[in-house]
DNA sequence: TTGAAAGCGCTAACAG
DNA sequence: CTGTTAGCGCTTTCAA
């Protein structure tokens, strides 16, 4: 209701004056800074910030975009991001997607209008020269490997882990290995695709296109997969699952039906999430806390210097050896 | 980049002029629009939100603060606001609180500091009175009952719907009835308490706590109800399951034990939700979306109108009658 | 340490 | 139909 005006008077100082104490500005007096805090609380002012936002041409707020938030993979790279943005006093502004280029469009606009000072793009449906023509707005991070000049990147390899995992699972004896991914038309389901077929080829077996599962992101994905597997005639010995969430699901069903683990199925999960800690599962862990962190660094690298050339960061992966295997 | 002062001088025109053509007010010379319309196109121009916003006095957003949005209650609920909320140009700035009390505070500050022009709750950890605080600065709504004032309030009458759903049961022929809630502590998780013990003294039943199942939101919390109504000794023969979601999961496991629905256990289900169409779910519809619609209207009335008292709607309740019972 | 004053980019009377 | 002009509320030189 007040403005930065009326403290001012109230306090009998200068609007300067009331600006320095609302940002913590060194050279203020004792007596001047007590007499505005007082005239603030009594007339319980709060700044405008769409008017502070137009001043200072920044807004403090980030735009994280996902497809959708509620699973364990976003909760942790959210965590990381949330963290460090804490750090240098930002907050993100969930913008979810729901997969749905329009919505993707609207939040990329964000950044023409200023609303956010930059995007951090943890899924993406709209092609990435479409998006590269946002970056002259602000930074733009992608969490995964881009090739564009103007956009940031922090990501794993997932062609080198999928791989590690596939070599993990043969030098333990295993020759009949299936996998499970979420999307199939993302590129780091491409890449694991490479990497399996290449293990494959290095051991001279034969690619097994019904042992490949797609759509598998949740507990119940991972139910389904360990139910068709069962319905086998020939079933996969080891399964590589992408998800801790999905490879629990695996997991659990597995032990209801009697299929001992590892003995008759070995299972590699990704991720290291929390459940994964629980279930003794075997998982590949890609720091996605980390990564995270590493997205919002990478903003604020860009934010603070615009010349600075884009970030291409690859954050490494991690075998975690526990019994699924 | 480019502010409107420069499309003006560009296009030739006055700066009102581009305001004009870019809100789409009449009274422009199709000549003149024309001219502008190119220069933006040339200079690449979208207008700055913040100058808008601070202008105007209003953002076009409204929060919407919720506790986590993965669940299909919140999705009908979203899905009539968002509806709404498109007709008058308005858009929702998803506010998850995760039911932390400092990130509900958080969101009601923005009120404050005029980043959302009003704030629709969903749920809520602060007490109300603490709340009615934060209603000088804007039009907040809440989707249950409230008495307080300055909060509207779009609800369902949980204890007559409850009751109905009691009583439905009990015309079947049915004397032991549990049921399950979501959280404990929420207002209408009282009012199904009060009308669950009602209901039984209207036919001289002792009230079994053991019938009585907390925590039930999803699928996977259905499962574990049913697998402990299943140890039981004593079994309950219906059970009333707030969320068709959770109901969902008692009668798919259900199901899978051989447990026979309705005939061993009848199933009521809330919420009239897809799932509990494809399972033949027997539900208590409460017309979430309608309550998403009205919740929005609620806030568009205060916002045009401050002065107008604030609105307290009962959104009524519907019975589905399927085969779970 | 302090304050006057010039913006930030846009909207909306008001006067033609 | 069009333009002038005074804000919206805050930050930030710059000079004192």
């Amino acid at each position: 209701m007040a403005n930065i005006r009326e403290i001012a008077e109230a306090a009998q100082v200068s609007v300067t004056t009331v600006s320095r104490v609302l940002n913590g500005h060194p050279y203020v007096s004792e007596e001047k800074r007590r007499r505005v805090e007082e005239a603030m609380k009594l007339a319980g002012y709060s700044p405008n910030s769409n008017a502070v936002h137009l001043a200072t041409g920044r807004t403090g707020m980030i735009g994280v975009v996902l497809p959708f938030n509620h699973h364990p993979y976003f909760h942790a790279l959210l965590g990381g991001l949330m963290e460090e943005a804490l750090k240098h006093q930002y907050t993100a502004l969930l913008c979810q997607t729901n997969y749905d280029p329009r919505e993707e469009r609207r939040y990329l606009h964000m950044l023409r209008t200023k609303q956010v000072d930059g995007l951090i793009l943890c899924s993406h449906e709209l092609p990435w020269s479409d998006i590269a023509l946002y970056a002259a707005s602000g930074p733009i991070v992608a969490c995964e490997s881009v090739q564009h000049e103007q956009i940031s990147s922090v990501y794993t390899n997932h062609y080198d882990a999928f791989l590690r995992g596939m070599r993990y699972l043969i030098g333990r004896g295993h020759r009949k290995i299936g996998y499970c991914i979420g999307r199939r038309n993302s590129e780091s389901s491409r890449q694991r695709y490479a990497a399996y077929a290449d293990a494959l080829r290095e051991i001279n077996q034969p690619l097994q296109p019904t042992w490949i599962f797609e759509g598998c992101v949740h507990l119940s994905d991972g139910i389904r997969v360990l139910d068709s597997v069962a319905a086998m005639a020939d079933r996969p010995t080891a399964l590589l699952v992408t998800g801790d969430e999905a490879a629990a699901g695996v997991l659990t069903r597995a032990r209801q039906l009697g299929i001992s683990i590892p003995e008759q199925l070995a299972i590699v999960g990704f991720d290291n999430q929390p459940i994964s800690e629980a279930l003794r599962l075997t998982t590949i862990d890609q720091h996605l806390h980390e990564i995270g962190v590493q997205a919002f660094q990478a903003f604020y690298n860009d934010m603070v210097d615009p010349e600075a050339v884009s970030r291409k960061m690859e954050i490494p992966y991690e075998l975690v050896e526990r019994s699924s295997v």
